[in-house]
This record gives C-alpha cells, structure tokens and sequence, in this order.
DNA sequence: CTCCTGTTTA
DNA sequence: TAAACAGGAG
C-alpha cells in the first residue's frame, strides 16, 4: 500500500464547502451579532431599488462617514430614478462632489435614463440585467438583488471576502482566482432562506467593525471560537 | 485573465 | 512617488 500520490502537502488548499451544521453555527452567531451591533445606517430603511443602488455606488468608492451627508443630499435633490434621469449631467456630477470618481456618477446617471427609457421607469431585478448596466458588476447587483428585491443572492465585497477568508479558510494566498470563487460560492453556502437582507448588511458590518484588515478585534468578534484565523497572525494572510 | 480609474497610504 | 486599493470594464 503506497501513500497516495496525490496527497497534496498542504500547499493548495481544498476549498471545501462547510457541513449545514456549520453554516447553521455561523449564521446565528453573525446575526445573533448584528442584533445588537448593528449600525444605523439610512439606507438601511428603504427597500427603494433606487436608493440601494445610490447607496451602493456611493459606498464603492467611499466611507461611510462620508458618505453619510452625501446620500442624504442625493436623495433630497434627486428622489427617485425619474427625477435623476431628467437631471443635466453637468448637475448631476457636480452634486457628487467633493466623493470623486467621477465615471461612477456618470454611470448612475446614465443608468437612471435607460431605466426609464427601456424598463419603464423600474429597475429590473434579475441578475442579467443587472448586470447589463454599466456599473453594475457583480457585487452591486448582489447588493441591489438581496437589499431592494429581498432575493436569496449572494454578495462579496472587500469586508465579506476578509471574513469569510479568515472564518473558513484562515491561511494562505489572499488573491488567487481560485479563492475568489471560493468565497461567492462560501457566500452562497450561507446565505439564510429568510433574513438574506440582515444577514449580509450583518456580512458587511462585521467586516467593517470588527475583522478589520489591520489588528482585527477577535475579542469582540462573535465568530473567534468557529474562526480558522484564530488566534489571529498577520503573517498567515498573505499573497502568492 | 489584464487593465482602468482616482484616491489613499507606505 | 510608488504601490495598494476597490470594484468594474473589456
């Protein structure tokens, strides 16, 4: 009897899914978490299409904080799609500053005209279509899908995918392609039949509180006795 | 996959 | 000032 040939010595990772049980440990925990932690956040109020996607598009680029009065303004000077779509463009981006990137206002713009022109007026909720927007890519259309259409769909940002990394694979290469699948179909894996709203503003949250990219607070974080990351090292994350 | 864009950080 | 970032485009 021959070890096997194929015994990978812990070079590649198997990017395995976790068992219901764990999935089940793990969604508690994040929203057991969020209950009492959660942020209030505005757009966190609506389920106004709309407003998700001013909000994601804002939030790609920016904090929080600075989005914050922004958003509030947005919406004040362009309260829906319509009143966005028969802004000048001109306009439109100067009331985005001072947040910068300026293609994204463009395209938010651009985006609200051909939602009136071809879709009558409402933003289609279908991934595909979604997708078709330039803009949109596939963490917003997650976002808009799961936030304003209460779908089941899985979203992977910066935050998340340092979660679910350190949660559920804990070491090694942060940027391989393989890995990124990985973490959509993770993200996947866990999402909630009901709660798919809450569960991945909670996804998000965490990220952004808690497992920060720098001196992540394990002592606070709900997730430290399922984490494969902990105790935390700095020097088990990294590239190539 | 590589490249792109402004912004932020080393 | 170079490199990292973040999400998207091609």
């Amino acid at each position: 009897m021959s070890p096997p040939l194929n015994s990978d010595t812990s070079k590649t990772p198997r990017y395995t899914l976790p068992d219901t049980a764990m999935r089940r440990r793990f969604r508690r925990r994040l929203l057991g978490w969020y209950g009492k932690h959660a942020r209030d956040l505005p757009w966190r109020h609506t389920r106004d299409p709309y407003r998700i996607l001013v909000s994601e598009m804002m939030l790609q680029q920016t904090q929080v904080d600075r989005v914050l009065p922004k958003y509030e303004e947005w919406i004040q000077k362009y309260p829906s799609l319509k009143a966005l779509a028969s802004a000048r463009p001109a306009d439109v981006v100067r009331t985005w500053r001072p947040l910068g990137y300026n293609a994204r206002p463009r395209r938010l713009h651009s985006i609200a005209r051909e939602v009136m022109s071809q879709y009558g007026g409402e933003l289609p909720s279908d991934e595909p279509t979604l997708r078709s927007f330039k803009g949109i890519g596939a963490y917003t259309a997650g976002a808009v899908q799961s936030f304003a259409f209460g779908r089941r769909a899985a979203i992977v940002d910066t935050n998340v995918a340092r979660v679910l990394f350190r949660v559920f694979v804990g070491r090694g290469d942060r940027k391989s392609s393989l890995l990124k699948k990985h973490l959509w179909s993770l993200s996947a894996a866990l999402l909630p039949r009901r709660n798919v709203f809450d569960f991945n503003q909670a996804l998000m949250d965490i990220g952004a509180t808690v497992c920060v990219a720098r001196r992540p607070r394990c002592p606070d974080c709900p997730m430290s006795p399922i984490c494969a990351a902990y105790p935390f090292d700095p020097d088990l994350e990294h590239g190539s």
